[in-house]
DNA sequence: GTCCTTTATTTAGCGTCGCTAATGAGTTAT
DNA sequence: ATAACTCATTAGCGACGCTAAATAAAGGAC
């Protein structure tokens, strides 16, 4: 817990998006186009919740709506030309900062980290 | 950061207090009696935030507030009788709640979060 | 003793992010 | 065509973070 909270207050003082409009820009990155709902369902959260996350990032010009071809109750989001360039600056600079604090870790400790992660994410999910 | 997210919604679902009010009963249970200021440090907040959690914890009888002493101006928190129980009720839960995940890992998995948590624990603090 | 500064807490008010309940609009089944 | 369902949105609440300004008490200068 308190090393998340480290990440996010690190994030949120560097970048001017939050950890959860990264998140969303990140899944939309990865999975291409998603509708509102479909995003709700990835990032665990109720659909107004992600409503009010994709008109954020509508307002400040990431992100893009349009109404699907054949169903027009479903809104898709996709990513503008601004969204990548932010996405690309945002992935750099952790980077840079996660680099730097492994840096100051022994061979033996960052492969130890590398075998816990993918059984912390195992844990996430259950 | 999803597993924190995880494991929050896991608190949240079960007990009726929130994570933040647990970390504070859980420091004053540790530390016993503190100052609103004191509290704020400890828990890496502003003291405003600090005394509206205080407030709300002293409205649901699990703390206590009392005038310093010495020095009128400082108010010292300290735990009720209920909020050892709280404590001590919600300890469990969380124990078996991680037994019952842990359970599901190999020693070996098991010994690699040993390892990894001191590693975790140092990188959130640097 | 009075005035001034410093310190501890609180109040007021803003922003983000989660939620539920209810509404609007579009689709689908009967 | 009408009923039932689904997707998104609106409205409104609660928890938590913050800053700036107010209040109250200490402590020092003179």
């Amino acid at each position: 817990m308190r090393l998340a909270r480290r990440l996010r207050n690190e994030r949120d003082a560097r970048d001017d998006l939050s950890a959860n409009h990264l998140a969303v820009l990140g899944t939309l990155s990865r999975h291409g186009a998603m509708t509102i709902g479909e995003l709700a369902a990835v990032e665990k959260v109720q659909p107004p919740s992600m409503t009010r996350t994709v008109t954020s990032l509508c307002d400040k010009g990431l992100v893009r709506r349009t109404t699907h071809d054949s169903d027009r109750r479903v809104v898709v989001v996709s990513l503008t030309d601004a969204a990548h360039n932010v996405i690309a600056e945002s992935r750099r600079r952790k980077e840079a900062w996660l680099n730097h604090r492994l840096r100051e870790l022994t061979p033996a400790e960052r492969q130890t980290l590398r075998d816990a992660a993918p059984i912390l994410e195992r844990l996430s999910q259950a």
